[in-house]
DNA sequence: TTTCAAAATGTTACCGATAACATTATTCGT
DNA sequence: ACGAATAATGTTATCGGTAACATTTTGAAA
């Protein structure tokens, strides 16, 4: 097993009775090599199945044809879809990806951004509500980061952070959301799961609470649970949020931070005997796979993940050319509708 | 942005008045270094931040201190628990991972197995259901690839596939689904997703009809409907099943070839006007993060995939010194009972 | 103080590919 | 058939570390 001692282009080169400077160039498909050396060189290559060393490639031009990806956990559905085109997307350039899972509230230390650079890694890509300014040691690491590759993040944009951003608007999308349901007739609206030290949290809590007041809708703090990202999350925030509140002034539909949330959620509701979403209605975010198999189907905030993976590989390959200024996309977010929410159901006067 | 020349050991070694010998065994944490020589060399290489090249070392020692992972497609949860776990495990001994997604149809080709060694992988570790012998060119490359770095693999052993096997026994998991259903009184009982050229599935397809001939229930052909690994192909395969079959032979329970296929069929079984689990019992595979979310909470299969990818990469860790020879490791799977296949209501006389 | 083993540090070849430059071979016009 | 222009090929320094070996320094014993 794996015995064989590693063939180089030495090897190569005395076989086939060339110069290794030939054998390259047969290898990078150059032109000025005569058809039978050419010939010659390729049945070599394919006879002892030689792959150039892309180490030794790299040491000589000090990259690695290689985007780092730093992310929560890649086992949330929502990071690994961006995780999944990114890779597509570096692949159709000939680049790999390394990643590394760091979760959302430990530190970025030095270790990894040495690793990073040490790696020779041709862009960095942070994914994840890991970018906030408070985050201990992150202004630090991406100030020297960004000496040796081009960053990009999806985050909101913020002074300090040296990178470039791609981000939604989450304020205007969760004023989305409330506009859809107090169309709907919902007057008690409620806010569960995410946190409200994180940003993205922060972002959406204060476009959820800028448009309760600007329609006029009771803030109660009792509709806000922000305690979590995951499942457990929303089962906990709704047991909370209704064990607290009088039946009487129970919220009429919620929105979750995201979809895991809302998925919580729901079951919660439902093991306390309300009906969704006539008693209830929801609204989640990401638009996970798994919306239009839940029961209802889950209405859900799309952030376009997809888009903001392939662009941040883009950019990331033309900055190290370019070495372009720093700058920012935003992406607008778009509600799908489904049952969750009540649409379907019509208009209907609540609470 | 990254403009910084990238500083190396030679700087290192200049700005601190000694060999580049020195700084490498300040780097690499030798002991033969006077306390004084290396604080002043620490000092610098703090000042500075550097960072030793990875790729020159990987050059010198011929290896690039990463894990290579092929699977279908990350966006499946069942494989981002498996590459989470991997590189996890992976991480904690100081290795980092490759990701390449490769479509289960689609051919392994010389590119690949050419880019792996090229990278000078220190392992490989192929995920999905995608090593089957009849795969077009997997024979070859995993011969050749086995000459550079040791292989794991998730899959039943097979001849010819010069690696280390992990894998479950899926006849016997199918087999454990069906006495399941057996014991709670169904007696028509399908199978549905998966493919039947593909062999994870054959196996499971396989333990499923042996179980069937056994208990002496009927076995017939329009109660397999093996056409997908997704959602959709669930759905598929509930309207054909159903639609194809007179209502009074309709199977009281179905098995899906995993949780995703479950959830689709879930889904259509209830479009078409069922109540799970009265109408139809359910049982899925993988026992994904959402199972106990779905409505009824989805009762599944767990294969135990993180043990898996925490072998997998012991494995091939201690093979690269070991040298070891190629073995099989089979893990028992584990039915977890939620609400879907009935359990919970109890045994009935059914069809 | 001298002597010598041990510890500290330095020197250098090498890992495998590439690119700049040097050399040799070929082609073509005259 | 000859020389010039051009194409093909070879030579070698280099990328940034590491390890083997060489050398210098240190400290303790004589």
């Amino acid at each position: 097993m794996h015995l064989e001692k590693k063939i180089t282009i030495y090897d190569v080169a005395k076989e086939a009775g060339v110069s290794t400077a030939t054998v390259t160039r047969v290898v990078t498909g150059q032109s000025n090599v005569r058809a039978l050396t050419r010939e010659k060189v390729q049945q070599v290559i394919d006879k002892y199945g030689y792959a150039p060393s892309a180490i030794a490639r790299g040491l000589e031009n000090g990259q690695n044809k290689t985007i780092g990806i730093i992310l929560p956990e890649i086992v949330n559905p929502y990071f690994a879809q961006l995780f999944s085109a990114a890779e597509e997307e570096a692949q159709r350039s000939g680049y790999s990806v390394w990643l590394r899972q760091i979760p959302s509230d430990a530190p970025i230390d030095d270790a990894v951004v040495d690793e990073m650079i040490s790696r020779r890694l041709n862009g960095a890509f942070f994914v994840g509500g890991i970018l906030e300014a408070s985050r201990p040691g992150l202004i630090n690491a991406l100030k020297r980061l960004g000496q040796y590759m081009p960053i990009v993040a999806i985050c909101p944009p913020q002074a300090n952070l040296n990178c470039i951003c791609l981000y939604n608007d989450l304020a205007s999308c969760m004023r989305h959301a409330v506009q859809h349901l107090h169309m709907l007739g919902h007057r008690r609206i409620a806010f569960v799961g995410g946190s409200l030290q994180e940003g993205g949290s922060g972002a959406r809590g204060q476009g959820f609470l800028e448009e309760l007041r600007i329609l006029g809708l009771p803030d109660n703090p009792a509709y806000h649970h922000e305690n979590g990202f995951d499942t457990e999350s929303g089962e906990r925030a709704v047991l909370r949020l209704l064990s607290s509140l009088d039946k009487k002034v129970w919220p009429t539909a919620m929105i979750a931070f995201n979809d895991l949330v809302a998925l919580g959620a729901m079951k919660q509701l439902k093991q306390m005997g309300l009906t969704l979403p006539q008693d209830m209605a929801i609204i989640g975010c990401d638009n996970q796979f798994f919306c239009p198999y839940t029961d209802p189907p889950l209405t859900s905030m799309d952030l376009h993940p997809l888009e903001h993976a392939k662009s941040a590989i883009r950019e990331l390959l033309a900055a190290q050319e370019n070495n372009t200024q720093p700058f920012s996309l935003m992406r607008d977010s778009t509600l799908v509708v489904r049952e969750s929410c009540g649409a379907k159901l019509g208009y209907r006067e609540l609470g």
